[in-house]
DNA sequence: CAAGATTGACTGGTCAATCTTG
DNA sequence: CAAGATTGACCAGTCAATCTTG
C-alpha cells in the first residue's frame, strides 16, 4: 500500500510530521548556534513569559508535552544557570513555581527575533501569505479540540476583528 | 511580546508544532497500545516499505533524521526482534542494509489500519475534506523545498490528474 | 490519604572516535 | 585516504517510587 493511496488525512498528517521534523531541525540548530540557548529553553521562558513570568512546575510539564520528572530537570539545569528560579509558595508548600529571572528575559528577548527569523527562512518563506494564514487557521482549530488550554496561548485567530471565516473552497 | 504580535509564519509555525506534539502523543500511545509496535518501529518498517522492503542504514538514518549511530541502534534492537535484517552487499561490502522480514511485513500489515485509524481519529476528523486537502498541498510544498527525496516518497499530490492547482484566495 | 514535586534506575538518542572495506 | 557503519561515553528524557505538605 503505497503512500498515495492512503487516506488523504493520514498523507496531510504525515506531510505534517516530515515538514515539522525538518524545519524543527533547521530552526534549532540555528537558534543554538547564534544565540547558545538550546530550543528547550527557548520553549520554557516563552512559555513563562506567557503568564507573568512565572507557571507551576506541572503546568509547564503539560504545555511543553514533558512528564513530571522531565520538567523538574529541564528547569534544574536552567536554574543552574540562572535562567529561571524557583519559588515556593506559602499559602501552597507542595507547588513549585518557575519563575523567570532578568537574565531568563534578556536571554528571551534576545532569542526571540532570532527564532522569528530562522522560521521565516525556513518555513515561512516558502509559503504565500494566504497559506499561513489557512495553515494557522486550521492548527488552531485542532489545538482548540486537542488541547483547549494550550490553544488559548497560542491564539492563531486572524489579526483583524472578528471570528474566523470559514475556509474557502478547496482547490479545483 | 504576545503571541498575537508575532508574524503570521511564526504563529503558524508555532500552532503547527503544537498540534504536531499532541497528535503524535495520542496516536504513538493507541499504536504501540493496540499492536505492541512502538511508533519508531512502525516508522523503519513503513519507510522500507517504500523501496522494495530494504534500504541503507544511512539513507534510512537521514529519512527518519537520526543520527547514524541512532539508526545503527534501532535496527539492531529491530533485528533483535525479528523485524528486520542487516545485509550486506557483495559487490561493496562497506555499505549494509535494513531489510524487513515477513515478521516485520506482518507487523506493518497489522498496524497500519490501526495507525490510519488512530489519524483519523486525533487529527482528521476534526477537519474538512477540503482543509485536509490545502493542508497536504501546503506540506508537500514545503517538504519539496526542504528535502526534495523525502517530498517524493511521501508524495501529497492530490489524487486525481494534473498538476496541483495554486491556493484558493484566503478567507476574506 | 491526595496533590505536587523530586529522585533512582533505565532507555533511546547524540557525537566523536574507531574499525573495515573500496 | 574516503565512505560507511558501529561503538563508547554521555545526555536528556521516561516511569515508578518516594518525600513533603495540605
Amino acid at each position: 500500500m503505497a503512500m498515495h493511496e492512503k487516506p488523504l488525512a493520514f498523507r496531510a498528517w504525515y506531510a505534517t510530521m516530515a515538514v515539522h521534523g525538518r524545519v524543527l531541525d533547521r530552526v534549532s540548530d540555528e537558534l543554538e548556534r547564534e544565540t547558545g540557548l538550546p530550543a528547550a529553553w527557548f520553549e520554557v521562558l516563552g512559555c513563562l513569559q506567557g503568564t507573568d513570568g512565572r507557571k507551576r512546575m506541572s503546568e509547564l510539564a503539560s504545555e511543553l508535552l514533558l512528564s513530571r520528572g522531565g520538567a523538574t530537570r529541564l528547569v534544574a539545569r536552567m536554574e543552574e544557570a540562572g535562567h529561571v528560579e524557583r519559588e515556593i509558595p506559602r499559602d501552597d508548600r507542595r507547588a513549585t513555581f518557575a519563575v523567570i529571572t532578568p537574565k531568563g528575559q534578556d536571554a528571551l528577548e534576545r532569542a526571540m527575533p532570532i527564532a522569528i527569523a530562522a522560521v521565516e527562512t525556513h518555513f515561512g518563506s516558502q509559503l504565500e501569505e494566504s497559506e499561513l494564514q489557512v495553515l494557522a487557521q486550521i492548527m488552531g482549530k485542532v489545538l482548540g479540540v486537542l488541547d483547549p488550554g494550550c490553544a488559548a496561548a497560542v491564539d492563531t485567530a486572524p489579526d483583524a476583528a472578528g471570528v474566523s471565516p470559514p475556509l474557502p473552497p478547496p482547490p479545483s
